[in-house]
DNA sequence: CTCAACTTGAGTAACTCAGTTAAGTTATCA
DNA sequence: TGATAACTTAACTGAGTTACTCAAGTTGAG
């Protein structure tokens, strides 16, 4: 049950790429720089996005990336869908991409016990993803309170 | 973002135990056959919920396993985290397993965005899987709502 | 004292993750 | 127009994980 780098990376690139919205572009050197994510892996990264639809890019000497999309339109479930799959935790559950479980007991029948908690957690998950956007993810400042939980 | 077989497998194993609650003891095979779980990967799982005390097991010739813990004790969650490790989609935001972001621009500091998101993630995981029981999930029948989702 | 069960550890094929390498293509500016 | 600094694309890789399988035990009821 884990995100993978690759959507915390594409989550830092984009939220540098926010504080520049319709400013400039950004080098993809700059952007692993700042937010210290390795340049190679970042354009893999990179490259998804934009095929997603999400950021442009220019080539040449005075090239870069830029966000296309306004900030408070894109959400961090969408940026972990494009770079990490589906959000449901068992194919089962998935909204965006379900598959019918093979070799169980219960997939021939009306219900399933396991497919009922998790269809609870996909549906928390994504309420709280799909609400979080970039805007409010560039504005977040010093935590209180549940964050930070240390233990 | 996927929970493994292994989490699939002991929690339609402990189902099966607790259908059978202070009755008698299953032997592996029968929960392998009844759940459709390869036996020999049934018993690792098995072995891990006995070191973690949830279930106990006779061996000889009328030996099995049972469930030593009342269903109504026994969360959701206490059998992934035992299964597959911490409910927190990044370990910078586990309350179980805490761990700094190593390279991220944000661990010196006093906030982080990434983080931010993902602790309302974890908290949410977390709410819903560590009250949600064996005993709820025998007892769940026909879904109703927002399961069985297929799309 | 045997046989059916559990116990333990080691092994493995397939896959995924987190990058790296290399060989391009484009666009700007001198 | 040509050097150069950027992006583009695909292939590759090493380490680790997942989902099992195999083999060689140990235990205890009958």
């Amino acid at each position: 049950m884990k995100f993978s780098k690759k959507s915390e990376y594409g989550l830092r690139a984009l939220l540098e790429l926010t504080l520049h919205y319709n400013q400039r572009l950004l080098r993809r050197h700059e952007i692993g720089k700042r937010q210290r994510i390795p340049v190679e892996f970042l354009e893999q990264i990179l490259l998804a996005l934009k095929r997603a639809g999400l950021v442009a890019s220019h080539r040449g000497v005075r090239g870069g990336y830029a966000l296309i999309k306004p900030p408070r339109e894109v959400t961090v479930g969408n940026v972990i869908r494009v770079l990490d799959g589906p959000l449901a935790p068992i194919a089962c559950v998935s909204v965006t991409a379900y598959q019918k479980c093979r070799d169980c007991p219960y997939a021939t029948k009306s219900y399933c016990p396991v497919q009922d908690a998790m269809g609870e957690v996909r549906d928390a998950i994504a309420h709280i993803l799909d609400h979080y956007t970039l805007s409010r993810l560039a504005r977040s400042k010093k935590v209180g309170g549940s964050s930070r939980r240390h233990e």
